[in-house]
Formats: C-alpha cells, sequence, structure tokens
DNA sequence: GAGTAGTATCGACATCTGTCAATATCAGAG
DNA sequence: CTCTGATATTGACAGATGTCGATACTACTC
C-alpha cells in the first residue's frame, strides 16, 4: 500500500482578509469547515483551557473533568479540533496531550480581518 | 403596551481575548451563538458581497440570485445574521436592505486575539 | 379600494451534530 | 503474556439546522 506524502499545510490556503472580496461557494464551504470547529461552546472552552495552560498543552485527563462530560465526547472534540489544524496531537505513555497551534487561531481572526 | 428600550450595545459585553482564559460554559455557549451565525457557508457569502458591495449594503432581490437559493431560504439566513448583530435591517419601500456592522464583524476577529 | 412586487413567516422534511454507553485500541507495569 | 489505566472508535439516539413550498404580510401603483 503506498504512503501518503504529508499535506500538513494544504490546510491554509485560506483565510486572510476572506471578506473582502465576494465568496465562491466553495471558498465559502472551506472557510465554515474551519468555523465550525470552534463555533461550538464545549470546543471554545477547551481551546481556553488548553491556552491557559503550561506551555499552551493539556491531556485529556485533565480536560474531561473540567467540561464535565463523558471522556468519549471530550475526545469527540479534541478530535474536530485537531482534523481543522488548531490542535496537535502527541501521545506520552498512555496520556494524549493536545497543543494549540497558535497560527491557526490567528488564520480564524484573520478572516474578519 | 409598553414600548421597549433599545438595548442595541447588550450584545457586546464579550469577544475581546475572549480566549485567554479558561472560559466558563456561559460564556462559551454566548461566544458560540455568534460564532455559529459566522460558520455557515451561505452566510459568509452572503457577508463577503455585502462587504464588496456600495456602501456595506445590499437588497435582498439582489442577493437571491447571487447564493441560488429560493427566497424564505436567503431571508432565514439574514435573519440569522441580523439577529446576531452583524447585519441591520433598513426598508425601503418594498425592498430590505441590509447593512454591515464592521464594529461586531471586528468582534468575531477579536475572540481569537 | 384591488392588484402587484418584494419580503417574512410557517410547516414539513432530510440532514447534520452533540451526547452517551459499550467496546476496541494502545501503552506501561508486573 | 496478562492486567490495568488512558484514550479512541462505534452505534444509537434526540435535538438542532438548512432547505423548500405555501402562505401571510408590507408598501407602492393604479
Amino acid at each position: 500500500m503506498p504512503r501518503l506524502l504529508p499535506v500538513v499545510d494544504s490546510i491554509s490556503a485560506c483565510c486572510a482578509g476572506a471578506l473582502a472580496s465576494p465568496l465562491s461557494r466553495n471558498d465559502a464551504d472551506e472557510l465554515a469547515v474551519l468555523l465550525k470547529a470552534v463555533a461550538d461552546p464545549v470546543r471554545l472552552q477547551l481551546l481556553s483551557i488548553i491556552r491557559g495552560a503550561e506551555g499552551n498543552e493539556a491531556c485529556v485527563c485533565d480536560l474531561t473533568d473540567v467540561v464535565a462530560l463523558s471522556q468519549p465526547t471530550v475526545s469527540h472534540h479534541l478530535k474536530v479540533l485537531t482534523d481543522a489544524g488548531l490542535l496537535t496531537r502527541e501521545r506520552r505513555g498512555s496520556w494524549a496531550w493536545f497543543t494549540l497551534v497558535p497560527a491557526r487561531l490567528a488564520d480564524v481572526a484573520s478572516i474578519f480581518d
């Protein structure tokens, strides 16, 4: 089976001043994917917690308690944020640590500048 | 029946640097309402079109054609954006004109700064 | 007044989304 | 290898959301 090439930066052909000129439906769809990732109260809480933590990182075990939701639900939200490029995931022993990607957060802000 | 007082600015006890410290669920809910308003491809298109138009305003009749959706659907999206404070509505004769509220758009960006 | 054009609301429907319990996967300890 | 704790995935379900057709409302014209 062929390996897939890394396409990490394909996420970011976007964002800055996106609203300055009329958007095509396709471009709007892409932007909406990123915005939907942050347009959820639980995910906003998770982002704010991670941002306020040491090294902009936190593990699932800490997060579950704070938002008072089941572990699978928290895991789901973290996956959405990671898929959107807002977090990166790293395993350290049994724990999964999630780190903020500040540049990606800045991408969101730049849409509306 | 008593008149209601204008409460236009009650919308904006929010936003700037909201993610800097851990959000309560209530605060996160409020932010999510605003973000959900912009996290839709059609509404992003509408915002971009209005922003690119003369005087930051457009009427429904113009918008319906561009996004290729039914008039009730466009009207619905405009209502969502207006309820979120991103647009203001004004009737001129039979037409309804919607004007961008740049400060409210800046509010969205400021969440992620 | 009646007619007409633009817009808003309503009701219905299919799809998407957040949530959980159950289960599977992963990694370290013994 | 087995056990145990942490995380991810699956399946199911209720509620939210986007869309449309039908209809109601609004304002101008005649």
